[in-house]
DNA sequence: GACACGTGGGA
DNA sequence: TTCCCAAGTGT
C-alpha cells in the first residue's frame, strides 16, 4: 500500500474505533465542524506526556472545572497549581504549566499560538506536544511522534535500530504518513492504534488496519520492535523525614522551586543521599518505621521520624499549619506515604 | 547524547 | 517482588 492508502485506512479504522476522552472531539463531530478548545488540549497533552490515559482522567476534570479558560489558569495561585497537580508526577509539567498559560495571556492576549513554531516557545511545550496541539486543535499537517508512533513505525516498516538512536529515522517514516486530509484526526488514529492494537507486548495484529503492510509482521519480530538500549540499573538511596507536630499543628516545608519535587509541599528531610541533613528542631526524635518508594532514577528507602515539640521550642525550618487546614492529597505520594505512616502509627 | 524528572498499573 | 512502561521536556 502507498503512504497515503494507509493514511486512509488508518483514518477509516479511526472512524469506528476512536476512544472516547474528555478531551477528545469524536470524529463524526468533527466532520460536523465542532472544533477542540486548544486550552483543553494542550492541558490535557501535558498531562499525558509520560503519563496514562486513566491517571489523567480526573485531575483533568478537576482542573478544567476550577480553572476553565486559560486566563483563569493564568491567574491562580502557584501553590493552588501544585496542589491540584499532586499525585499525577513530573511535577516541572505543573510549574511550566502556569508558566506557559501566563505567557499565552501576557504576550498573546490570551490566545494560544496558532502554529506549531509559535507552540513550541511556550514552557513545557516540546516537539511532541507542539505537533499535537497544531494538528489537534488546529488541523496543522504537523507529525505526532510519541511513544505509540515510534512503536508502531519501528515494527510497520521494521526498523532494527534501538531506541533512542532511531529515533530520527522513526519521525521521518510517520512524517511520510501523515496526510494533509483530517491531519488531527490521523495523529489521534495513530497514537489510539498503538494504545489499543499495537501494544507493547502481545500486539492484536489480527485488528490492525496496518497489518497487511506490516514489515515487521511479516518477518514475525513485531513483539521485540522497537529495539531499546538496556537501561542502567537504579541506585538505592536512603534518607529521613521529619514529621513534627505541635498539638493541633503540623510541620510542613516547602521544597525548592527546582529539582526533585520541585515546588511541591512535603515534610523537611534531609537530602537523601547518605550525608544527614539539619532536622527542624531539637527534639527526641522517635523512628516510627520506613517508608519505600522508587522514583524514575532510584529507589528511595526513608525513615520515618517524629516528634511533638513543645510550644516554645525554635524550629529552624517549614511552617506549622493547622492539622485540618491541608489536604494529604495536596502531597506528592512519597510523602504522602509518610503522612499515611504516621497517621497509622499516631492516630486521631 | 545522556541524564534528571513521578507515578500507578499490568505482567 | 520486580520490572516495564505511558500521548516527553529541559538541561
Amino acid at each position: 500500500m502507498r503512504d497515503a492508502e494507509l493514511s486512509a485506512a488508518l483514518l477509516h479504522w479511526y472512524d469506528r474505533h476512536a476512544r472516547v476522552m474528555p478531551w477528545r472531539v469524536s470524529p463524526q463531530d468533527r466532520a460536523r465542524g465542532v472544533r477542540p478548545d486548544p486550552y483543553r488540549i494542550w492541558l490535557s497533552e501535558v498531562m499525558l506526556q509520560q503519563t496514562t490515559v486513566a491517571a489523567v482522567r480526573d485531575y483533568f476534570h478537576r482542573f478544567t472545572t476550577r480553572w476553565p479558560t486559560v486566563a483563569d489558569l493564568a491567574a491562580a495561585r502557584d501553590e493552588d497549581v501544585m496542589a491540584e497537580w499532586a499525585g499525577l508526577g513530573y511535577y516541572a509539567r505543573a510549574r511550566n504549566l502556569l508558566k506557559a498559560a501566563r505567557a499565552v495571556v501576557d504576550a498573546h492576549g490570551g490566545v494560544f499560538p496558532g502554529r506549531r513554531d509559535g507552540l513550541l516557545g511556550l514552557p513545557g511545550i516540546g516537539p511532541y506536544t507542539a505537533s499535537a496541539v497544531a494538528a489537534i486543535a488546529y488541523d496543522e499537517p504537523a507529525t505526532v511522534v510519541d511513544g505509540n508512533v515510534e512503536r508502531v513505525m519501528a515494527r510497520l516498516y521494521a526498523v532494527q535500530t534501538p531506541l533512542p538512536a532511531a529515533k530520527a529515522e522513526l519521525t521521518a517514516l510517520a512524517a511520510g504518513l501523515t496526510p494533509d486530509l483530517r491531519p488531527g484526526d490521523y495523529a489521534q488514529a495513530v497514537m489510539d492504534l498503538g494504545a489499543t492494537i499495537c501494544t507493547p507486548r502481545n500486539p492484536a495484529c489480527g485488528l490492525c488496519p496496518w497489518n497487511h503492510a506490516c514489515l515487521a509482521r511479516e518477518q514475525g519480530c513485531q513483539t521485540e520492535l522497537p529495539r531499546k538500549m538496556a537501561k542502567a540499573e537504579k541506585p538505592v538511596r536512603r534518607g529521613v523525614l521529619w514529621l513534627a507536630t505541635r498539638g493541633d499543628m503540623i510541620l510542613l516545608e516547602r521544597r525548592a522551586e527546582t529539582g526533585l519535587l520541585g515546588g511541591m509541599l512535603g515534610f523537611p528531610g534531609d537530602a537523601w543521599d547518605g550525608r544527614g541533613g539539619d532536622a527542624p528542631a531539637q527534639a527526641e526524635w522517635q523512628d516510627i518505621g520506613e517508608v519505600r518508594h522508587t522514583f524514575t532514577h532510584f529507589h528511595l528507602y526513608l525513615t520515618v521520624l517524629t516528634a511533638e515539640l513543645p510550644v516554645g521550642a525554635a524550629v529552624t525550618r517549614g511552617e506549622f499549619v493547622p492539622r485540618d487546614g491541608f489536604r494529604p492529597a495536596d502531597l506528592p505520594t512519597v510523602m504522602r506515604k509518610a503522612y499515611d505512616q504516621w497517621r497509622n502509627i499516631v492516630p486521631r
